[in-house]
RNA sequence: GGCCUCAUCGUCUAAUGGUUAGGACGAAAGCUUUUCAAGCUUUAAAUCGGAGUUCGAUUCUCCGUGGGGCUACCA
């Protein structure tokens, strides 16, 4: 059997992490298995449709990297295929016709919540004779417009008797009495289906051999099952996938702060780094290995081994594992990913690489790299005092840093980071000087931090001049 | 409330009917050191509770407890 999987998001919004790590369980599986991934766009809800997510559901497929093979499909395209079927399962007796308004639904629904019994709709419409449906429907039931005379209604699902059961491919074997589950409604007033007939209608039509999704819709899955009996179709495949959560362990939702998937990229994280970091939420290759390229990923996946407990999106982790890919970039990669978050740096490409290579190792997130290399560019403000290293005083502070831009003014200044380590640290020894009381205050006048890299690594990119101009500055400070 | 589901360090997780319950992040300490990182070394940190099955359960079963999801003409 061919695998074909889809990712199915709804536009209602910004995507979420949750919605990328199940775009990722899907895309591992279709390419483990040398299967097809597909995105269909599940635009059924009038009402919490938001203009535009769509395009980012795509962009952010885009920036993960999670291409896909077929799609976007739109599921607002498809109308009449639904209702195509929809009629289909009223003939065959599966479905039937509803008239009864939200109103008497909201006044079912509150007396069964008075007497503590499940919400279920009473089947109050499920004994009409065809005549008065004809009647009511206005213009036949072969086809409706709707607004043109006839009562407003909708199409449900006739729930058989008996037990639902199917074998999940995660948790097992799981079954529902079928008389808990509520005649659930396919088709809605306006002519659009529910996710429940849209979602099954077209994964029969698309051949979707596997629907991985979140745990969320485990308990709905009868539902679907039924409906394909009712059709006779076989049903695929079915894996719910455990659910990502927020800190205080439930579902992943904007009030947990910013998870927008594509929030992660204006933050300067790496989408490999981001899909290393996801992939090991809820699933694990069994090994201690930690990183992991996207062609390992893919070797290592496989479904059984997805986890049932629902994970904690978990920040300090995907921290490290951006500064792991980070590190491991060369320069000319690190300062091409880094440019959009250093636009407001006017400088040399040349100039901006050398900047960069200083901070590789210490930053976690691109989005750090103004604040941790703004000196570089400009002449950086700061309070005299930082110059003084912790065991020493203004004097001693002043002192050294005025023989220090003697020497440099007087002597070589190699432009390599050792180098100038080597004269530098020979001349501190020749004057007998402390190394902090010297290095610290040089530090600080190049960069202004309390914490930088290395005053070497700062001189050696700013140059003899700037670095001599910086000491006299310092100097100044001190008076 | 009803239905479904889940349960190992703070977090992500590994493992087995018999182990000192392993790894990673984070934390703490040390080395290094002009600072901060990085790197290396080390430490603390977990099987939700109670029965049962068994020579032996963290693992299997049941019952609790706790968490989560669903319970719409939302997905």
């Amino acid at each position: 059997m061919s695998v074909r999987v889809r990712f199915a998001p709804s536009p209602t919004g910004d995507p979420h992490i949750g919605s990328i790590w199940t775009a990722l369980m899907n895309w591992l599986f279709a390419r483990a298995k040398g299967g097809v991934f597909l995105l269909r766009i599940e635009d059924t809800d009038q009402a919490r449709l938001i203009p535009g997510s769509s395009e980012k559901i795509i962009e952010m497929l885009k920036w993960y990297g999670l291409n896909y093979d077929e799609g976007p499909f739109y599921q607002s395209k498809r109308l009449n295929l639904y209702q195509k079927y929809a009629d289909i399962l009223v003939e065959k007796g599966n479905a039937y016709y509803c008239f009864c308004s939200t109103e008497r639904l909201a006044e079912l629904r509150k007396a069964a919540e008075a007497n503590k019994q499940p919400s279920k709709y009473d089947r109050h419409c499920l004994s009409l004779s065809a005549e008065e449906i004809q009647k009511r429907v206005g213009g036949g039931l072969a086809r409706r417009s709707l607004g043109e005379g006839g009562e407003k209604f909708v199409v449900r699902l006739k729930i058989p008797e008996g037990k639902t059961s199917f074998i999940d491919l995660i948790r097992g074997k799981i079954e529902f009495e079928n008389a808990l589950i509520d005649d659930q409604v396919l088709l809605k007033s306006d002519g659009f289906p529910t996710y429940h007939l849209a979602n099954v209608v077209d994964d029969y039509e698309m051949k979707i051999s596997h629907v991985i999704r979140a745990e969320e819709w485990l308990s709905s899955t009868p539902k679907h099952i039924i409906l394909y009996q009712a059709f006779g179709w076989k049903p695929p495949e079915f894996a719910h996938l455990p659910l990502i959560l927020g800190a205080d362990r439930s579902k992943l939702s904007k009030r947990h702060g910013a998870t927008g998937a594509l929030a992660f990229r204006n933050e300067g994280y790496l989408p490999e780094a981001m899909l290393n970091f996801l992939a090991l939420l809820g699933w694990n290759s069994g090994t201690d290995q930690e990183i992991f390229s996207r062609e390992e990923l893919v070797k290592a996946f496989s479904l059984e081994a997805i986890n049932k407990a629902g994970a904690i999106f978990n920040r300090e982790k995907l921290d490290w594992v951006n500064g792991m890919y980070l590190r491991k970039l060369s320069i000319a990669e690190f300062a091409e990913r880094a440019k959009p978050f250093l636009a407001d740096a006017k400088a040399e490409n040349v100039f901006i690489e050398k900047t960069l290579a200083t901070v590789q190792e210490r930053v976690k997130k691109l989005s750090e790299l103004p604040a941790l290399t703004h000196f570089y560019f400009k002449q950086p403000e700061y309070d005299g005092a930082l110059l003084v290293w912790k065991k020493a005083t203004l004097e001693i502070t002043k002192d050294r840093l005025t023989k220090l831009s003697a020497f440099y003014s007087s002597s070589e200044f190699p432009l390599d980071e050792k180098a100038l380590e080597e004269v530098t640290k020979a001349f501190i020894t020749k004057e007998q000087f402390e190394t902090g009381e010297t290095l610290w205050p040089m530090r600080v006048a190049l960069s202004g931090e309390k914490a930088s890299p290395s005053p070497f690594q700062i001189a050696v990119v700013l140059g003899k001049e700037e670095t001599i101009a910086r000491l006299q500055i310092a100097i100044s400070k001190l008076s």
